[in-house]
DNA sequence: GTAAAACCTGACGTTGACGTCAGAGGCAAG
DNA sequence: CTTGCCTCTGACGTCAACGTCAGGTTTTAC
């Protein structure tokens, strides 16, 4: 398979292909002339980048998960990695979480039509989310 | 309050601060020699604006959402607003999870310590966190 | 055989949220 | 009054993940 057509099959640019090779995640066997040649697992594995790009992670980080997560190395410095990472995604979710039950409550808000919308605090925010939640 | 105090009292720094002003997420009173003055009120604000950068909404979109959620504008447009950033808010949280459950289930095949560790398709991630949260 | 399409490297451009530096003015303490 | 800290504007620097362009080579299609 050729870079544009992994492009083309993972949704990527070709750009991208290049960059992710320059950073050390993706690499390619090359032909006589020089150009990329990649076997069909390399489609999945810009769908794993791609992923983890959207979670947040740096080219760097990734760089030092991937061998952890597809070369199958495991070591306690490649578990340490991974359990932070982890936490971290944990971190951010329960911050997005939070932003968004504010953003209903704001939205709650607005429905009612004579009201404004206006910011609410912390707890009352706690109160609304524990009374959706009770069935 | 001037410029650095409220620094110091949100945990921005200074140049953050100025950077909002121009970006119309925060207005100052200037006092005759051209010098910023704050409310105290400014310190709920600036929480507010770190909250919704952490989530990653942009500069502009922040500074259409103010109005809308400090200064109680009530319009179809901002209500439409509103729930679209916290629709994309949910959808990125739901990335987010899959994300982490793929790392746990890293990490668990990590735990055992005669096995590599290797990516895991969608479907058994899900088997896995069904396994996990049913009781 | 030749024209179009795809590929190569190298290098500069972009965007957002600031950091940082320069040079000048403002303000309370001693 | 001057020392020292804070503040001002304006402008350039940074970093990451690419986009884009130039100029040249390779592969594919007819």
């Amino acid at each position: 398979m050729r870079i544009g057509d992994l492009a083309a099959q993972s949704g990527v640019s070709v750009r991208a292909l290049r960059y992710y090779e320059e950073q050390g995640l993706l690499e390619a066997n090359r032909s006589g002339s020089g150009q990329r040649h990649y076997p069909e697992s390399a489609a999945d594995r810009v769908q794993l980048i791609q992923t983890l790009y959207a979670a947040g992670l740096s080219s760097r980080t990734i760089a030092e998960l991937l061998p952890c997560v597809e070369a199958k190395v495991n070591t306690p410095e490649s578990r340490a990695l991974l359990t932070a990472e982890r936490d971290r995604i944990d971190a951010q979710i329960a911050a997005l979480t939070r932003t968004r039950d504010h953003l209903d409550a704001v939205i709650l808000l607005c429905g009612s039509p004579d009201s404004g919308c206006a910011w609410i605090p912390d707890q009352d925010i706690a109160a609304q989310a524990n009374h959706s939640a009770t069935p």
